[in-house]
Formats: C-alpha cells, structure tokens, sequence
RNA sequence: GACCCUGUGGCGAAACUGGUAGACGCACCGGGCUUAAACCCCGGAGGCCUCAUUGGGCCGUGUGGGUUCGAGUCCCACCAGGGUCACCA
C-alpha cells in the first residue's frame, strides 16, 4: 500500500484534467435546448495581489456547488477573470513603484497559477482581464450606449478630494471623512463629472428586489440606499411673486410647520436675506458652513442656524412663519428646504429648543391629549390630526391624503416621491481605467468616438501618480487629436472610468468572450444568463451589485439582452480573521495558501477552508484545524486501499442491508441524504463534511461487515467528498476500478434504507429526561406508551402520581405530564 | 442614535419545521504500536453531587422574565461583541 502523497495525486489529476478539456464548457450550439444549463459564479478578483484564504473560501465554494451540479447532470458555466483596472491595482503599483500594466500582468499570473494548483474547475477558455482591450473596448461600446441614450451625461457636481493625495476619490475610499490611504479630511470640490442616470432605474431597482433570491440583509441595504419616500411637495410663497418648495413625508403636519428652514447650499439661501439686516449674518453662516465638513455638521451637538429675516406663507393656513438657513438640511435631497414641524419631528425639535421656536402640536393618539414636550412622531391609524382646521380629527395617513388632494386642487402641492439615490459618478481622475471614449471639439462640443474607432487605448505614461487632474492629460500626443465630427482639432476626455463600470458587465462577456463584432451575442448572454449562482462578499452588497443590476436593466431596455435581473441567486459569504483581525494585507496577518497547499496539498486546503464554519458567517482561521482535514483525507486513503486489497476493482452502487454490516450499508445511504440536501438546498458546506467524516468513522468502526458492504461506504464517502477534494477522489474512483469521476452520477439514497425497522424514543416525565426505550418503527401508539411506562426509571418516576396526560412524537419521544 | 448579525464545553462548531444539547473537528488526558519519536490505532471527557456496581440526581446554550407537557430554537426586556446606515425631512 502506498502513502497518500498529495502533491503528486494533484499534478496527475490536474494533467488529466487540463489534456481533456474537463472544464471546458461550451456554448450551446443551434438546435440546443439548453435546458441543462447553468451558470456558476463567484465574483472576480481584483489582481493587487496573491490570492488569500478569503478567495481560496470563496472559489472553493463555487467549485463544490459546480462539481456538484455537473454530477447532478447540468453544463455548467464556470468561468474567471480579473477586475484589472482601478485603485486597488494602480495602488499595488504605485506602492511597488511598478507601472499598473506590469505589476497587473504579473499578479494576474501568479493568481492564474495559483488557481489551478488549487484545482477550481475553471473554463480558462473564458478568462478575461477588464484592462484588456478586447474587454474595454466593449466597456467603451456599452458606454456610448448609454450615453446615446441620455443615461450618460456630464455635469458639474461636488466631489470628494483629498488635499494630500491630490486627487478626487471615490465614495467608498472616504472613510469617516477621511482618505483612506493618508488619513487627510476629504474636502468638497466642485469639478465638471460624469454620470450615469442610475436614478431613473430607482424603482425598477426597488420593485425588482422582491423577484430575486439573496439573502434578506442585501436586499434590505440596497433598499435604503434607494430610499424611496412617499410624500408630498409643497410651495410656500415668498411675498415676493416667487414661492419655494419643499419635500414633505409628512403632509399631515403641515398645520404644524412653525417656520422653514433652507440648506446652506440652498440656491436662494442668500439671496432672500440680501438687503436686510439679517444679509451679513446669513452670509457669514453659508461661508462657514461651506468650510467645515460633512462629518464635522453631522456631529454637532447642537444645531446651528441663522435667521433670514424672511417670512414665507404655509398654503393650508396663510400663516407666515420665519425662514432659517441650517446646515442639518441637506441641500442635495428633496428640495434642500424643509417645513419644520418641531412638534412631529426629532431635528426640528432640537433646533426649535436651541432657537426658540414655537412648537406646535396637529398630531396626537386618538384619545389624548396633544403634547409639546417631545417629538412625537408616530403617524398610523391610531394617531389622529389636531388643530388642523377643516382636517382635525381625520386619522393621520387620511389626513395626508386629504391635504395632498386640497393642496393639489389648489396647484400648491402635489404628492410625490423622494430617492435617496443618486446619480452614479462615474469619472476619475486617475490614470489606471478604462478611457472614457468622447472628445471635446471648440466647435462640436463632446463628440462620441466613433465605434469603428473603439477601442480608445489606454496610453502609456511614464508619470501616472495622481496630480489632481487625470495622468493622462500629460500625454500630449494622445490626448490632441482631431474631432471625428468636423475634422478640426479636439481634446480626448482624460478622465477615466470607475472601476466599477468595468465589473457591471464583465458577467456577461463570460458567455461569449471572444466575440470581437460586439460585446456579447444576445442568443448566447440569454441561454446562459441570469447567473443562476453568485457567490462573493457581502461588502460588494450594495455598489457592485446595484451597478450591475442597473447595466443589466438599462441593457435591457435597449435590446441587447433578454433578462431584466443579472444575478438570480445571490449567497454572501463571511470574512476570514486571523489572530482577531480581518485577514488582510494591510493588516499583516495574511495566510497565503501557497505554503499552505505545499504543506497538506490543495485537496485539504479546499476541505478545510469550507470546514471553518457555516459559510455566510465570519470565521477565525485556525492553523491547527487544517490537520484534521488532512487526518481525514489521510484516513479515507488508507480505507480504500484496505478496501481494494480486501476485493479488488468494483463500485456497487448499493449493498445488503443484512448481518453485521447493516447498519454501515444503512449510515452509507443516510449520508448521501444528508451531504445531498447539505450541498444542493441548504449550503451546509460544513455540516455535509462532518457527515462524510460520520461515514468513515463508521467504517472504521465496523470491521465484521462484508467487504462489498464496506466498498460501498467507501466508494460512497469518496463520491460525496469530490466537490471538496477532486484530486483525491478522481484518484481512489480510479484505484476502486471507477472511471472519470466527474462524470459519475452523483449517488442516490435509497429510501427504504433511510427508514430502520427500530426507533429509540427518548421519555419524558414533567419536561425531564426519565430514559429511553427502542421499539417497532410502525408500532401503534398504545404499546408505545406501554413500553415507554415499563422503562424502570420512567415507572419509578410515575409511581404513585396520576397521569393527566400523554404525549407521543412519533419516532421521537414520549412525555408524561402528572397531575 | 436607528437597523441588522452574533453570543452554546478549553477552542471552531452541530442541533433543518419547539422534541434525548454539544454531532464533526481542534486541543487535551489515558492506553497500544515503536529502541525512541513522528505517523497510526483503541478509549475518555459540559459542570457538580451520589452509588460497591449497573446506575441515579441536580445544574447547564450571554442575563432576567414569559408562553409551552417540553425552549439553544418562539415572545418581551436587557447586557456584550461585530457590522451597516448615520440629520434623507
């Protein structure tokens, strides 16, 4: 008998694996139903570096759910790439003093080699890289699409900077207010951007949530970023002939606007006080605002605010209250004004404290009476409207209404609705992007790249540090061309792409990765996608996946693609901590499966990677535990090569259920219910493990069964623990006379074998454990009692007391309550 | 501040719809194999108490209540750790 020696198992395997093609899939041709298809995805890598423990998690995840599903019958899509360009590979070069295209090619290397040591079922066939030009090529297409459509535009819009860096950053590299990378206070700068319309999928994006299957807390984050409020806006006039608006969730409490407060930004903040003698203070406050942050305004113990010296008339009462400029309204949602009801809102009662304003109660429970002391702000029907002229007494949401329609009959209001989400900027000024592909001609204006021009190439720059306008503007050969509209001379657009375009789409160009005519056949993108599977972190809960569901609508609504949802089911895993903290480069705490895998071989690093813990959850690596793993792949071998010398070649696919071995044939069966059910409903990755490890154990343990008895639950945990560990297996199929293990059915439980003819049941007497007796499987209830009273510590219990009821869960327990 | 997740042996965890808490694994302890060690194999184990023994009793899933014959699981309140959003009118 030879030892299990990994590393020379995995290069068989994977040798085989590559010569045969067995992961390639290809595309259903003409004629193909394509009824057995599915598509498996994890979400790509950014290549800043090695892989670490939290993708070999991740992969292996969608490798067991792939391997899986290909026993089980189906073509599956399973494909890589990497998500090349962008802040974290510039940064990675920029910290390496490389030049991104370098560093990114050689990090797509060393991940691509480290991929396949790990043995993922990948179809390399389909790999793809989202700095290549024969991907952004397809980017820039899709963008000008867009942009043909009136969902890229150009405007001039605040965004965040860092002083030190100088550069713009992106929402999610400002943390607490502050630049990620060196710590500096963002500032606000105003600079000419661009867009994506994503608010005008606002709805699609909410009401689509409930047609897909992810896990309920994504579903509920990207709800809030969308945000969408029902409510009302209303025009307070001015005196003036000019009037100002306001969004309102709270159209019920407008008899309880005590005065009006603007945004600093507010465009006519200024302009209303101009001339009064409130004109200097207002001013001061705007210009003081404007210097402090947003984290600065958000943490001010005490509101702050100015009066103008205005006045404005609340349209439901002619009432003229006093208009303020405060920085706790912001002025980029709803109009930047508010109505402020200190009586029903939590802010307005604050600010009305800290500047004496009147508080003025319309809203009480039904029943009681009004109070000006708190905020109160519950409004349902239980809740009804006071000292609200003509509407008192009307139940809060009825009254609503009714205000919205008088408001509207009288082309003062009207109902509407507010976002929370924004327009998607998309612009950088870095230098590692896809280019945006317009030009600025003094005559023209921006003209699009013609698509016959496309790609737009990424220059080479020797300088590409960031220097507070695009790297790119100082490559003076590339950027001075001509307008493909009138000839004359233009400006190329030196800005580029958001990182997160390039991943919006990159899902799609899976299905057909080398279409050079377009970035995908819609025939081909529709057979194979929505994505049946996505797996990934859920850090991406938000951005990714809201951009990618908006580029699949948008591409929808344009004809290109035949489905409105991009990712039908959606699992998140944990993160990976070691010694307490986030396993993370930055951290210093990486694992690198490198020397991993060399120790123990891939095989047991896949097993234990999926063994830590249930797989949505966080888990804290262990460097002990991996041993375990490795004892058990170890334990397997050795049980099938005693299996092969006790009967030679032969796979049977059940075995007698009779003398001793009854109940290893009976435990085999049980398991591959369990690791079925664990592995294709629940993603019990690490409970489906711990059954194979039952199996064996059980073997182990039942030496008198019959060898053919014995084979099977070998063959069987060898089976069940290929989407773990393909190697391994492949190997002891072939060993056990089995061929091609990937292609082998997945096994089958037989039920009347998960069924035995005997139950224990467990008794209880008043709650507590009494014992424990076995029985009949089918035996009627009365000899179950029967049996259950003749337990001596049972009747023991009993003795003396009457029994005032009887409690029997078939094939589980017996409870005796005594009176 | 709001919302979400998590809390079970020394550790990672299991218990799927309320039904024998701690499967599986790590570490540990005892024994075997070995000149020795590694590997491997067999066995043990939540805590406390009790019986000569088979056995039996009490306590035990963050804390306090509740519902139930029965609660790790359901309900209420709270505590701790983590995450997300954070003046969204």
């Amino acid at each position: 008998m030879d030892r299990y020696d990994p590393a020379a198992v995995e290069t068989r395997w994977q040798a085989i694996w590559e010569r045969e093609g067995v992961f390639d899939v290809p595309n259903p041709g003409p004629g193909d139903p394509g009824d057995d298809l599915t598509y498996v995805l994890e979400m790509l890598p950014y290549p800043s570096g090695e892989l670490h423990m939290g993708h070999v998690k991740n992969y292996t995840m969608g490798d067991v759910v792939t391997l899986y599903r290909r026993r089980n019958g189906y073509r599956v899509m399973h494909p890589m790439g990497y998500d090349a360009f962008g802040l974290p590979a510039e940064n990675a070069a920029i910290r390496s003093g490389r030049h991104p295209a370098e560093s990114t090619r050689e990090n797509i290397a060393a991940i691509r080699r480290q991929m396949k040591r790990m043995g993922w079922s990948i179809d390399w066939n389909r790999e793809l890289s989202t700095a290549d030009p024969t991907y952004y090529r397809w980017t820039q297409w899709i963008f000008l699409r867009l942009y043909e459509a009136g969902l890229a535009y150009r405007k001039s819009a605040a965004v965040k900077w860092c002083p030190n860096d100088q550069t713009v950053l992106a929402n999610e590299q400002v943390i607490d207010g502050h630049c990620e990378r060196c710590g500096a206070e963002v500032e606000a700068r105003t600079l000419e951007q661009w867009f994506f319309k994503i608010t005008a999928y606002a709805d699609r994006l909410l009401d689509d949530l409930a047609a897909v299957h992810w896990p309920d807390r994504v579903v509920t984050m990207q709800r809030n970023w969308i945000g969408r409020s029902h409510g009302a806006e209303v025009e307070f006039a001015v005196g003036d002939g000019t009037s100002l608006r306001v969004f309102t969730t709270r159209p019920d409490t407008l008899y309880g606007a005590t005065f009006f407060v603007l945004a600093p930004e507010h465009p006519r903040a200024i302009e209303l006080a101009a001339g009064g003698e409130h004109a200097q203070a207002v001013a001061d406050y705007v210009r003081h605002t404007a210097a402090r942050s947003a984290v600065e305004r958000a943490e001010a113990r005490e509101k702050t605010g100015v009066f103008t010296g205005r006045y404005v008339t609340n349209p439901v009462n002619g009432e003229q209250i006093p208009v303020w400029v405060a920085d706790y309204v912001l002025a980029e949602y709803g109009t930047g004004a508010i109505m402020a009801v200190p009586a029903h809102d939590e802010r307005d009662f604050e600010f009305a404290q800290a500047h004496g304003l009147d508080i003025r109660p319309v809203v009480a429970p039904r029943g009681a009476e009004p109070s000006a002391d708190v905020a109160f702000s519950a409004h349902s029907d239980d809740e009804v409207l006071v000292n609200s002229g003509e509407f008192t007494g009307l139940a809060a949401p009825e009254g609503a209404r009714a205000i919205i329609a008088r408001l509207e009959a009288e082309g003062r209001g009207v109902g509407t609705i507010a976002y929370r989400l924004r327009d998607w900027l998309l612009s950088r000024q870095r230098y590692w992007g896809c280019p945006i592909p317009v030009v600025h001609c003094g005559a023209c204006g921006i003209v699009a790249v013609p698509d016959d021009q496309l790609p737009v190439i990424l220059p080479d720059v020797a300088d590409y540090a960031p220097r507070g306008r695009s790297p790119l503007a100082a490559a003076e050969d590339w950027v001075n061309t001509e307008c493909p509209q009138c000839g004359g001379p233009a400006l190329r657009e030196t800005d580029t792409m958001d990182t997160f375009v390039d991943s919006s789409w990159y899902f799609m160009r899976y299905a057909d990765p080398h279409n050079d005519k377009a970035p995908f056949s819609r025939e081909v993108v529709d057979a194979w996608l929505p994505v049946d599977q996505y797996i990934g972190g859920v850090e991406h809960a938000i951005l990714h996946l809201m951009y990618a569901r908006f580029f699949t609508k948008a591409l929808y609504d344009l004809g290109y693609l035949g489905f409105t949802e991009p990712f039908e089911n959606l699992f998140t895993q944990g993160m990976i901590y070691y010694k307490g903290a986030k396993m993370a480069k930055s951290k210093g705490n990486v694992i690198s499966p490198d020397k991993m895998v060399e120790d123990y071989g891939a095989d047991t690093v896949r097993l234990y990677s999926l063994f830590l813990g249930p797989p949505e959850q966080d888990a804290e690596w262990f460097d002990g535990g991996v041993e375990g793993s490795n004892r058990f792949l170890r334990r397997l071998w050795r049980a099938a090569i005693e299996s092969i010398d006790e009967m030679g070649p032969g796979i049977p696919s059940s075995a007698p259920a009779d003398g001793p071995g009854a109940g290893l044939v009976r435990k085999t069966h049980a398991t591959i219910d369990t690791v079925t059910r664990d592995i294709g409903a629940r993603f019990a990755f690490n409970t489906a493990e711990s059954a194979i490890h039952e199996l064996v154990n059980t073997w182990r343990a039942t030496p008198e069964a019959t060898p053919e008895q014995r084979r099977f639950a070998v063959a069987t945990a060898v089976s069940l623990v290929q989407p773990y560990a393909p190697h391994i297996a492949s190997e002891l199929w072939e060993r056990m006379g089995g061929q091609r293990l990937w292609n082998a059915p997945w096994p089958k439980a037989d039920p009347a074998m998960l069924v035995s003819d005997h139950v224990t049941y467990a008794v209880q007497v008043n709650g507590k454990l009494r014992g424990e007796f076995d029985i009949a499987t089918d035996a009627a209830r009365d000899r179950i009692l029967a049996a259950a009273r003749a337990v001596p510590n049972v009747a023991k219990h009993l003795d003396g007391a009457t029994v005032v009821k009887e409690i029997v869960v078939p094939g589980k327990l017996v409870s005796f309550v005594t009176g």
